[in-house]
DNA sequence: ACAATCTATGCAATCGCTTTCATTGAATCC
DNA sequence: GGATTCAATGAAAGCGATTGCATAGATTGT
């Protein structure tokens, strides 16, 4: 047997299609009866509406894009799991893209979603604005982790944690410090860079900018490296996976951390929690996110022509075992 | 301007619709010129077929599915790439969901694909398979790392592999040995340990049973702290990330890897490469596993009759360096 | 030169659903 | 009690593509 559809359904209890068809979407036009009978032969069926046929009259494909330039950095899954949740409660799949690093093909790839869905997420891309902007043509867009005057966007403001951050280190007795900068292509690094000088400049201490490294656990080996190459006493991570690999880095080479350097992480990845020592780093409040994100594209998608909203959720700095007193001297 | 159809294009170039359309679908069936005439007026309006209509009327959604259990596990970001860029060669968006660990969700999930997609390929799933069976009812569907007769699978075997790293072991004079079982309903697990469990009946050795335990970082230390309560020299973890895990662990308490344990894990997930020391592991063919998962389910797709297809593709261990010679004694 | 064959194109039905408009019978109002 | 409103339903027109069938020229064969 083929799929049911709201013609046999119609058939079956006696009803017209349109009777059919308003039982699911506009239940209270329909007599309680009516519906019931409707529904439970929907049910006995196994009936799913062809999202095809509604899309076709709607104009909705039912569905969201989310683009991540890097799916194997562990950032990302816990961002793809939080809109996941957040799209599901309005009841709508996403189609997940990963750019696999290359600019090129985040351009790409947003182009080819046109159509296929009804608005699309793009988290920290590497691509040019301008040009994602263009691939995206007519279609609602939302930029996670990026802004853009002339676009959505909904970022994590780690700005005060790290400032946070930074007291907590000088309170601890640190005074100078290394700056572990992520990729040069990546707006949240520039940003997070920017924070850290900014906090350095308002204090009396030391920053050694090193890098940039790329947001890898080897590159965080080979920021390690460079750390060991500096008298800096205490190093801002670009993220997590980054500073894991620092830690193991200075493991390797008889560093002990905290006793003898302090590093802060960003992000919260799940790893953070795992490793020993348990990384100090800025919590993303990943499910507002999620939410948020959501919750900015959906409207976009509502209402294309409204003023591009700019949503910023502050991260939070939670001290853990990788940050500790400065070495005396 | 809404969107350019195949009626905007077929004014402009002074043809009939059914034209445009065979342009893009069968251009042998269209005259050179009037061809070129057709592309170039889409190309130039930005056309993009919708997706909605071709799928009424083709019964394609032109989409796979792709359930993963835990995408927050760093083995399904590399499935997932594999599985998208090979989808890409199909022209075939891939929509990702995550079951967040959940059996239940599993089921869900699946059966929510139902209609969006053309076939869905569930990887390592954590349900009883008559549930997702139930689930996928009449849609084509592909099991990864795990067989169920009635149903096509595509499988990475370890079998050998792990085979080869018990002889490598057993070469460095290895005789005890600690197996650290993974989730007790995860097939591959189970098939894991099996593999080891044969190789150890035909030499002599001695295998102490450890666990279950959880497929994380976390799972990973907890089975460190296990196996340190055991006499055996080498271990076999379920997986990378939890070898990742028994190694943190073994370092933190001063036991030194490969010195006094020797450690191998499975799947070779990035981190493998990464950490120190570096795993010695089993590397799974992973382009070749998205690569043929998606072959199976084409197929399946194109010819929803024919017997399930079963593949294995074999892993290969890699030594590396958390393997080493036996402690004397 | 005329039938037979091809080639390139158009016509129109169709996919499954949503939605506007019309209709019918029942309830409400004065 | 007749006019008015309302609630519940049905009929039918699309949404934008694909595709089987028909057709008009052009080409070929004898």
């Amino acid at each position: 047997m083929s799929r049911a559809t709201i013609y046999s359904i119609a058939t079956m209890c006696g009803v017209s299609p349109a009777t059919v068809s308003r039982a699911f979407n506009r239940p209270e036009l329909v007599s309680a009866p009516v519906r019931d009978r409707v529904l439970a032969a929907a049910a006995e069926l196994g009936y799913q509406p062809s999202s095809a046929a509604r899309g076709l009259v709607t104009g909705r494909a039912g569905m969201i894009g989310l683009l991540v330039p890097d799916i194997t950095n562990p950032f990302f899954p816990l961002l793809v799991r939080a809109i996941q949740r957040a799209a599901d409660r309005v009841d709508s799949p996403v189609m997940l893209i990963d750019a696999e690093e290359s600019a090129a093909a985040e351009v790409r790839l947003v182009a080819r979603l046109r159509g296929r869905v009804d608005g699309v997420l793009v988290a920290s891309p590497r691509a040019p604005a301008s040009a994602l902007r263009e691939a995206a043509r007519d279609m609602p867009f939302v930029l996670l982790n990026r802004v853009q005057r002339d676009l959505s966007s909904v970022i994590c403001d780690n700005t005060a944690a790290l400032f946070d951050a930074g007291e907590h280190l000088y309170g601890l007795g640190h005074r100078t410090f290394a700056l572990l900068a992520g990729p040069s292509a990546s707006w949240a690094a520039a940003r997070r860079s920017q924070a850290i000088r900014r906090w350095a400049r308002g204090r009396d201490v030391r920053l050694v900018e090193l890098g940039p490294f790329r947001a890898t656990y080897k590159g965080g080996r080979r920021a390690g490296e460079a750390l060991l190459r500096t008298d800096a006493t205490a190093a801002f991570a670009f993220d997590d996976l980054m500073a894991c690999g620092v830690i193991a880095e200075l493991a390797g080479q008889g560093v002990a951390i905290p006793a003898d350097r302090s590093i802060v992480g960003c992000d919260d990845v799940l790893l953070a929690q795992a490793v020993t020592p348990r990384l100090s780093t800025v919590t993303a409040p990943m499910d507002d996110l999620g939410r948020v994100a959501v919750e900015v594209l959906t409207r976009e998608i509502e209402a294309p022509e409204g003023a591009p909203a700019h949503k910023r959720l502050p991260g939070v700095f939670t001290p853990r075992d990788s940050t500790g007193p400065a070495r005396a001297g």
